[in-house]
DNA sequence: TCTTCATAATTGTATATACAATTGTTGTTG
DNA sequence: CAACAACAATTGTATATACAATTATGAAGA
């Protein structure tokens, strides 16, 4: 086979390895997905969230977002509201409880990525990150 | 963010991004799991395969296996029958109809793949390739 | 042989996801 | 300002997926 196919369902299969050792989130009740949109909130530091924002990090097309932070607030881990100034637009805020939350896992969740990559030292892991920053690099 | 967890989610974002720029199989009406099973059925030219051996090869967890075979057996791109020798076992084969389908799919698949990649050259992509593997390499 | 354990696949059920169509709101322009 | 386009989020529906429990078959030991 080629090396661009190759190549490219390597990625897949090492990214598909790599979420089953590093799902610890699930003992916590909560999708990656989730765990993905507290971790985007929680980089907002107070600063509210819009859908679409949140949608634009996590590449994933829209429609279903709703019905994630739908859970998340079932949860009480995240906050919703009309934004007063466009009230087309949602405002989304991760709770104290989320932010609870996420620094319980947060401990867990660094040793286990950690112990996904443990083959690579940091030089490689320099080298890997570059090459896939290079490969992605959308202008 | 230490440069483990920062890898990690670099191929998970890296793997999303490429899946979807080469999600050609949909216009076949296929997911992306299911074609690649066909192709594990491909390459095994002329052996079958019986379930727990794709489930090896797809990391994925049992039980929905038996699911997306049947997807493909009622599109006709696979035939399935239980092995004479173990009747626990299930025979799966590639019909004709699969092995066309696949045919018209490799040059645009590719084409996407090489697209996909293209802003690395050979030997990056070569050091790319070697380090998941190493990343991964599981004993 | 009967019982028990292991293997292979399937089914039930709840949940998540994809994609298209829809609703509500704002912006624009004739 | 009325009509229409653009935007942001939501809903409907079909499909896919995860996880646990179940069925069917085979293997091994008392």
């Amino acid at each position: 086979m080629e090396i661009a196919s190759k190549t490219v369902i390597n990625i897949a299969y090492t990214s598909r390895v790599i979420e089953m050792a590093t799902s610890v989130f699930k003992d916590f009740n909560l999708t990656n997905q989730q765990y993905n949109v507290l971790r985007i909130l929680r980089g907002q530091k107070g600063k509210p969230a819009n859908l679409s924002t949140l949608q634009e990090r996590m590449i994933d097309r829209n429609s279903n977002t709703t019905r994630l932070v739908d859970k998340l607030v079932q949860k009480k881990l995240v906050s919703r509201k009309v934004c007063p100034e466009n009230r087309r637009k949602i405002e989304i805020l991760i709770t104290e409880k989320g932010l609870t939350v996420l620094q319980e896992l947060d401990p867990i969740i660094t040793k286990a990525n950690e112990n996904a990559v443990k083959n690579l030292n940091t030089e490689e892991l320099e080298t890997l990150n570059n090459l896939l920053d290079k490969l992605r690099n959308d202008e």
